[in-house]
DNA sequence: CTTGAAAAGAACTGCCT
DNA sequence: AGGCAGTTCTTTTCAAG
């Protein structure tokens, strides 16, 4: 864990926005010099704090025009189960997030699929016979927003 | 919609599990010059499959070890509920992404806190706090793994 | 689609305050 | 911690085949 001045938050939140952005345009945003700014990055960036890029693709776009939510309760329980599950889980390609989690389901999906008969398909044929499957519940997604969350 | 072929796939592909890669490394990897691979980065960006880049922050390295799945149910439904709440949610930092679901639920958050304690903090003084919530249900994250996702 | 070239910018280094 | 100067690499945009 590390300390993080004003300035680390603001180049943070900045990259939250737009993770494109470069040391100079940084620096130049908040009265840095380039090679100021990039040290800072760099130090976040080996502090674990900023732990990589993604991209962030448009499903919609992609053809994908259905997500669905899905909490998964495990019929039977234990090393194995889980194990078991992991590993099939991860040969559907429908499947985008796998979060194991703790409560009322064992696991969370996170699924896309082109369409609602598309869903169906996936849910029937791949998920409903993933092993140790008990209860499964479904939401399907509506829309998403997300925020930068608290920064230190 | 784009159509998309198997070298646009790979890029993407590519991009998904690192999303710093330039042009010139995309195209040293799949057999295209530097120039073929920027124009087709730039065709998916302005078809809007490449949607942008986004930050990976690690919750853990930044102090919050702690992150919960929302259910969440409105007690009172209509247009003014739903404008109400996601007005109010939008105001507490903790809350990194809401989405708005069909189902059981009509909402789900992802919230991060510093630990347990912080967590009920926020739960009992800012989520039971909104308007109209009716039922709620946590899941508490044990681990999370994000898989490329089908591509077109 | 390719190559080559040129301009701009970003990344990185070393030294100094 | 920050700045300045300089080198090197990559990106981006040409032109031409």
């Amino acid at each position: 864990m590390i300390a993080l001045d004003d300035t680390d938050r603001a180049i943070l939140h900045a990259l939250a926005a737009d993770a494109t952005l470069g040391a100079g345009a940084l620096g130049r945003r908040f009265g840095l010099s380039q090679p100021a700014a990039w040290r800072r990055v760099k130090r976040l960036e080996e502090a674990g704090v900023l732990a990589g890029r993604r991209l962030v693709l448009d499903a919609q776009a992609l053809g994908f025009g259905v997500t669905v939510f899905l909490g998964i309760k495990l019929a039977i329980k234990g090393r194995i189960s889980f194990e078991d599950f992991e590993r099939a889980v991860q040969a559907i390609p429908e499947v985008q997030v796998v979060q194991h989690v703790l409560g009322r389901f064992d696991y969370r999906l996170k699924v896309v699929a082109r369409d609602i008969a598309d869903f169906e398909r996936v849910l029937r044929r791949r998920i409903m016979t993933l092993p140790g499957v008990g209860q499964i519940e479904a939401n399907v997604m509506l829309s998403e927003e997300r925020r930068p969350g608290p920064l230190g």
